[in-house]
DNA sequence: GGTAAATATTTTAATACTAAAATATATACC
DNA sequence: GGTATATATTTTAGTATTAAAATATTTACC
């Protein structure tokens, strides 16, 4: 089993990346705007969705998390005033999560940042370096993943 | 900034592969041996250990937590008998892992399991894939993170 | 040998996450 | 129109994590 003992090597480095890397970007985000890698999740999801907003199941698939997670994670959002919870009109049921005008300001300076760090992370590599990287990871045969990742943007 | 683009689509595969192979390897853990990763993670470095066992402290290190997260995620492998704690004869301050024989017994089962896991993974990934995939790895430019990982293993 | 400082670990308070139970509302069928 | 079922979300209980405060013990120095 030489084959799986690089493997192993290969998980771990993997896991190594990417632990590192959401730890620099979530300590970044905490100490420029306040704000938690989480919750930056969501005003991500809630800024591409624009003026409509979305409903916490859809908010919740689009974030790969349980409904119970959005639910608790959107809260401190709610309290300081950069997301907004209104119910549907036809459905009393359904939750619907829209940026408040705040929210929408604070996630443009946030979302500028983000996208620099990101950007230098990979910025040794030569962009058939980075198609080589992403074909790669598309390669790995991950059991019970059917689809691709969802959380974290800009 | 188009650089910018590809990097966070290349940053959102690698948090997604990640997190899918650590959710795939801890349901697994969990229903087949009833041990999370976190403490496969402990049970995993005082096997490397051997009978010497590790000091909180280091143990700590070498899996880059916080010390307060060691006592508290070795607590219920000590109430399972599958870890030991004892005190330093010289020096009472200090707290010293070991596996207890359950503990290397179960340990032996699920890291064969876990290298066979893994292996699969990566199965589809000629040797000179492999090794471009940690080369790219290590030429990522993370902020504040001298090393490698150091979490998880076998 | 007694007090101050250093060291090692644990405890506490907070965030984030899941799974499962609870709640609230809507829909369907009789 | 009333009851059962289905749907959407929240709440609860448990695990994992950190940072900071608290505890325990040793070491150093007067």
């Amino acid at each position: 089993m030489r084959q799986s003992r690089d493997a192993i090597r290969a998980w771990l480095d993997l896991l190594g990346a990417s632990n590192a890397i959401k730890k620099s970007v979530d300590t970044q985000l905490r100490s420029d705007f306040g704000v938690s890698i989480s919750r930056f999740d969501i005003l991500s999801a809630l800024e591409r969705a624009g003026p409509d907003g979305l409903r916490a199941g859809v908010l919740s698939q689009q974030l790969m998390v349980t409904e119970g997670n959005t639910t608790q994670v959107t809260a401190p959002l709610i309290r300081d005033g950069l997301v907004k919870r209104n119910t549907g009109r036809d459905d009393a049921r359904i939750a619907i999560f829209t940026l408040t005008k705040k929210g929408e300001r604070l996630f443009s300076k946030m979302a500028t940042d983000h996208n620099h760090w990101i950007g230098t992370v990979f910025s040794d590599l030569s962009k058939s370096e980075l198609a080589a990287f992403r074909r790669i990871l598309r390669k790995l045969n991950i059991p019970g993943s059917t689809a691709q990742p969802g959380k974290d943007a800009a």
